[in-house]
DNA sequence: GTAACTGCAAAGTATTTGCAACAAG
DNA sequence: CTTGTTGCAAATACTTTGCAGTTAC
């Protein structure tokens, strides 16, 4: 089993909450680290199934949200309509950039925007999560097709 | 009337669209632009019934469409639940942090972290909008009312 | 055994849409 | 008068919840 690491911590915080290891919750976490990027709901479930596992789409959202609480898994609203999810990959802080337009979303990395970005957070009274930082923009494709907005003024 | 440039923007847009010129619009353009600050579909129906209009919930939702459409107002997913909306002040870029707990917005400027993305962006192919740097972490209040996350490693 | 968990279906929430009445041009 | 617009209520889409049966411990 690929998710030792994550496993283990997984079972000290069900534990920790008086919570049980059933065995949707093990196949969830396992599915959420199969692979890395953004999924949702309906797409787990959907794996989960292809997989062969029986489990509810109930289920797959209420252990979603314990894996947040468990610090395993972030919660993002990236696109306009519904979260998606991607498990923590450890030491690798990383950003996201989603199109405005088609919600295609792709990652980096930028150690100078972090430390500047603390310290503006910390100015607020914030504290920053590692990895944080959402930008808006538009993709190739959607800029090309979309028309110019309000002028920026002369 | 204070929105006298954006006024004129609009029924401009709305002439090149051969859409019409209503009361309603009128009036919601007023009101989003009454004030600085996100603000969501809910509230925006609230403040017009308070200032004496009679506009229903569906028109205040296609007609913030609408504006959007026109480069008037920007349209963003802060909170976790609802969209926020807040006309576009010109010339002043400005991004959000956002409390991933409570939804509390603040804003802050930097002209370093926008030029270091610029360049990431396009790197990435994506056309960044002008303010489009969101941040999530949590609050003051909320990061000390919260536990401790997944260890970061050794 | 007992309290937590699951699956189901029903309820919620924010937003969108169909349609008949209404109004701008 | 003609076509876009509005208001209403019903429909959506995703997510959450209540509850009875099931299962971990």
């Amino acid at each position: 089993m690929p998710v030792e690491y994550e496993r283990s911590i997984f079972l000290e915080a069900l534990r920790e909450r008086g919570m049980r290891v059933t065995s949707e919750r093990l196949v969830l976490l396992e599915e959420v680290f199969r692979q890395h990027g953004h999924l949702d709901a309906e797409q787990l479930l959907e794996r989960l199934r292809l997989h062969g596992h029986k489990i509810s789409r109930a289920t797959v959202y209420r252990n979603l949200d314990l894996l947040v609480e468990c610090g395993l898994v972030r919660k993002y609203r990236l696109g306009q309509d519904r979260f998606l999810f991607e498990h923590v990959h450890r030491g690798q802080a990383h950003n996201h950039i989603s199109c405005r337009e088609c919600g295609q979303v792709v990652e980096f990395v930028s150690p100078a925007i972090a430390s500047l970005l603390d310290e503006i957070c910390r100015a607020h009274g914030f504290e920053p999560d590692e990895n944080t930082v959402q930008v808006l923009g538009l993709c190739g494709i959607c800029a090309r097709s979309s028309r110019p907005r309000l002028a920026t003024a002369s």
